[in-house]
RNA sequence: UGGGGGAUCGUCUAAUGGCAGGACGGAUGACUCUGACUCAUCUAGUCUAGGUUCGAAUCCUAGUCCCCCAGCCA
C-alpha cells in the first residue's frame, strides 16, 4: 500500500509511548468498530487512520470489528461497504475481521455471571417507568421494584428472556449500580433488552440483545484490545466500561481514551442525517459525489492518499473544533497536482475562427502531460482552423488586470500558437457567439522567436477534432458552516450540482474508464463518473485549481 | 442547578516550569507556455483575574465561556 509510515504524535500516542516505556504492554493493539447502520464518511476515515496508523507506526495490529448488537438498524450492505471503503482508504485488517455477534454466547455467560455475583438483575419496569426512576441531573433516581431480586430468580428470569417467553420490552437486565450516581449512566444502565427480529448474521438465534455500553468493553477485552479508541461523547460511560470489565473479566483490561470527533465546515457528519438525504433523494445515494462519504468522494474523484494526509494533518486532541473544508481541498489538491495528468477541456466554449489558418489544414501539436512527472511524457494534441476557448477567457471590454483574450490583444494559446483577436461576431440578441483571430506562423509550440511576451496562456480544443463532454461542477451541499443546526431544508444548497452538456475535451479523452483522474489544465481536476461511456462521456470536478483571477474579480 | 470534558494566531495543532513553533488561510513579491505549481517575506495567538516561581500556555485559587450525559441507539 502507502510507503507513508510515519503520522505525527498526538496525545494517543504519547500514552502509548508510555504504556510502552512502561512495560504495560509489549504490543499495541487497536480497533475500529463501526456499526453497520450506514455508509463510512470523512469523520470514520479520521478514526480509522487513527487506529490503523497507531497500529501502523507502532508494528502492532489494528482489527475491523462491527459492532452489530442492533438488527433493527443493521444491513449487510453497509457491512460490504465498510470494508470496501477501508480497504479503499488503503488499510488492511489482515485476519483481524470480527463482529461483536459472534461473542454473543460469551456474553451470555458474562452476563450469567454478573447476576450471580448479584450485579444484574431482570427489571420489568416499562422503558417510560425506567426513565422516570433513573432521575433527573440534578436529583438522584430511585431503585427498580424488581432490584433486589435474588440470584436465582433473576438466573431463571434472564434464562427465559433468552428463550423468547417474554415480549419486547416486558423484560431487561440491568447492571446493579447505584441510582443515585451524579454519573446517569452508572444509575442501573440496561445490559439486554428483547428484540424479536432476525440478526443479518445470527438470524434467528436469538431474541436478546446486549447493549453497546456491555459489549463494547468485552469484546475489546476478548479481542485484547489495549487502546480503545473512541470519540468524546462516550467518557461518561468509560466508568460503565470500567465497571462491567472489572466485575467480569480477568486483567489486563484494555484502556478506553477519547478524543474530539472531525468536524468539517459545510459537511454533515450525522449518520441519521444522511440517510434522510438519501432516503429524501435529496442526493442520489450514499455515493453522490456531493457526500462526505468514502463512498462519495471516491465517486468524486478525491484519493486515498490525500484523506490519508488529511487526517494526519489536522491532528488529534480533545477540543472540540471545525476544520475547513478548504483545507482537506489543499491536501487534495497536492496529491492531485503530482499524479493527474494534464488534459485540456473547454467547459463553456466559444468559438474562435483563425483567419488566416488554412482551412481544411490538421497538424499534431506536443504537449506535456505532467510538468510535475517528467516520466508522463508528452502526447500530440490536433489543432486545426476553428478552435473553441472557455467563455471567461474573452472579454470585449477588459478591466485592468484582465490579461486574457480581449480585441485587438495577442495571447498564447497552451502548446500551440500566439493568436491575435481582429473581430467578434454577434448573434441577433447581441450575444458573442464567435471570435476572428490571427495566428503567428512563427510561434508554434508556444514561443516566439523574436522573443515577445504575451501575459496569458489560454487551453484550447480544436472544435472538431474534440469530443463533447458532460461535466458536472460540485458545490457544498450546505449553505452554512455548520449544517448540524437547523433544518435541512432551510440549508441545503440549490446549486450543490451544476451539469454542463456541451462541454468539449481533448480527442485523447475517447477511452477513458470511470475513476480515470485528470487536471483540465487552468480549470481543476475531474474524474470520470461511473455514468460514463464511450459514447457518453462525463466528468465530475473533484476540485477546482486555486484561483487568484477570481478572487482579485471580487474585490 | 448534578456529573464528565474542553479553552493557544481567523482555522487546525505543537510546546509536559525555560526562545509560544508548524500547517491552512490572508497579504506582498519572485518565477511561470496552467492567473496552477514552486519559492521568499509578512500577518496573527496562550479565555479572564489573582497567586507561586529567577522564570508560567504549563502549577495553585477564583471566575467566564463551550461541549457531552436523563435510549430498551451506538
Amino acid at each position: 500500500m502507502d510507503t507513508k509510515t510515519n503520522s505525527p504524535s498526538n496525545f494517543i500516542r504519547n500514552i502509548i509511548d508510555e504504556d510502552l516505556a512502561s512495560g504495560k504492554h509489549k504490543a499495541i493493539v487497536t480497533r475500529f468498530p463501526p456499526e453497520p447502520n450506514g455508509y463510512l464518511h470523512i469523520g470514520h476515515a479520521k478514526s480509522i487512520c487513527l487506529n490503523f496508523g497507531i497500529a501502523r507506526d507502532y508494528g502492532g495490529t489494528c482489527h475491523l470489528r462491527f459492532d452489530d448488537t442492533n438488527p433493527e438498524k443493521e444491513e449487510i450492505e453497509y457491512i460490504e461497504s465498510i470494508q470496501e471503503d477501508v480497504r479503499w482508504l488503503g488499510f488492511d485488517w489482515g485476519e483481524h475481521l470480527y463482529f461483536a455477534s459472534d461473542y454473543f454466547e460469551q456474553l451470555y455467560n458474562l452476563a450469567v455471571e454478573l447476576i450471580k455475583q448479584g450485579k444484574a438483575y431482570v427489571c420489568e419496569l416499562s422503558a417510560d417507568q425506567i426513565r422516570q426512576y433513573r432521575g433527573t441531573l440534578t436529583e438522584p433516581g430511585k431503585d427498580s421494584p424488581y432490584r433486589n431480586r435474588s440470584v436465582e430468580e433473576n438466573l431463571d428470569l434472564f434464562e427465559r428472556m433468552r428463550r423468547g417467553e417474554f415480549e419486547e420490552g416486558s423484560h431487561v437486565l440491568r447492571a446493579k449500580i447505584d441510582m443515585s450516581a451524579a454519573n446517569i449512566v452508572m444509575r442501573d444502565p440496561t445490559l439486554y433488552r428483547i428484540r424479536k427480529v432476525s440478526h443479518h448474521r445470527t438470524g434467528d438465534a436469538w431474541c436478546i440483545y446486549p447493549m453497546y455500553d456491555f459489549t463494547h468493553c468485552l469484546s475489546d477485552a476478548i479481542e485484547s484490545i489495549t487502546h480503545s479508541i473512541c470519540t468524546l461523547e462516550f467518557e461518561n460511560n468509560r466508568a460503565l466500561y470500567e465497571w462491567i470489565l472489572e466485575q467480569v473479566y480477568p486483567q489486563p483490561h484494555p484502556r478506553q481514551i477519547e478524543f474530539a470527533r472531525l468536524n468539517l465546515s459545510y459537511t454533515m457528519m450525522s449518520k441519521r442525517k444522511l440517510l434522510e438525504l438519501v432516503n429524501e433523494g435529496i442526493v442520489k445515494g450514499w455515493d453522490d459525489p456531493r457526500m462526505p462519504t468514502l463512498s462519495g468522494l471516491r465517486r468524486r474523484g478525491y484519493t486515498p492518499a490525500a484523506i490519508r494526509d488529511f487526517a494526519d494533518r489536522i491532528g488529534v486532541s480533545k477540543a472540540n473544533s471545525m476544520v475547513d473544508y478548504s483545507f482537506l481541498e489543499h491536501c487534495l489538491r497536492e496529491d492531485l497536482n503530482q499524479s493527474s495528468p494534464r488534459t485540456m477541456a473547454v467547459l463553456r466554449p466559444l468559438k474562435v475562427v483563425i483567419e488566416n489558418y488554412p482551412e481544411g489544414q490538421v497538424e499534431q501539436l506536443e504537449a506535456v502531460n505532467n510538468p510535475q512527472d517528467p516520466k508522463a511524457g508528452t502526447r500530440l494534441i490536433p489543432f486545426a482552423r476553428e478552435i473553441y476557448i472557455e467563455q471567461e477567457d474573452f472579454m470585449m471590454d477588459p478591466p485592468k488586470k484582465f490579461f486574457r483574450l480581449a480585441p485587438g490583444r495577442e495571447v498564447r494559446l497552451r502548446f500551440a500558437y500566439f493568436i491575435t483577436c481582429t473581430d467578434v461576431i454577434y448573434d441577433a440578441e447581441g450575444n458573442i457567439v464567435e471570435i476572428r483571430a490571427t495566428y503567428d506562423p512563427e510561434t508554434k509550440g508556444g514561443s516566439a522567436p523574436d522573443g515577445r511576451k504575451v501575459k496569458s496562456t489560454l487551453h484550447w480544443v480544436a472544435a472538431e477534432q474534440s469530443l463533447q463532454a458532460e461535466i458536472r461542477l460540485y458545490d457544498h451541499l450546505f449553505t452554512t458552516e455548520d449544517p448540524s443546526e437547523g433544518d435541512l431544508e432551510d440549508i441545503l444548497n440549490p446549486n450543490s450540482l451544476e451539469v454542463l452538456e456541451g462541454a468539449r475535451v481533448e480527442l485523447n479523452l475517447q477511452d477513458v474508464q470511470p475513476g480515470d483522474r485528470f487536471q483540465f489544465e487552468r480549470i481543476g481536476y475531474f474524474c470520470v463518473d461511473p455514468d460514463s461511456s464511450p459514447t457518453h462521456l462525463v466528468f465530475n470536478r473533484t476540485v477546482s485549481l486555486r484561483d487568484t483571477w477570481s478572487k482579485l474579480q471580487q474585490k
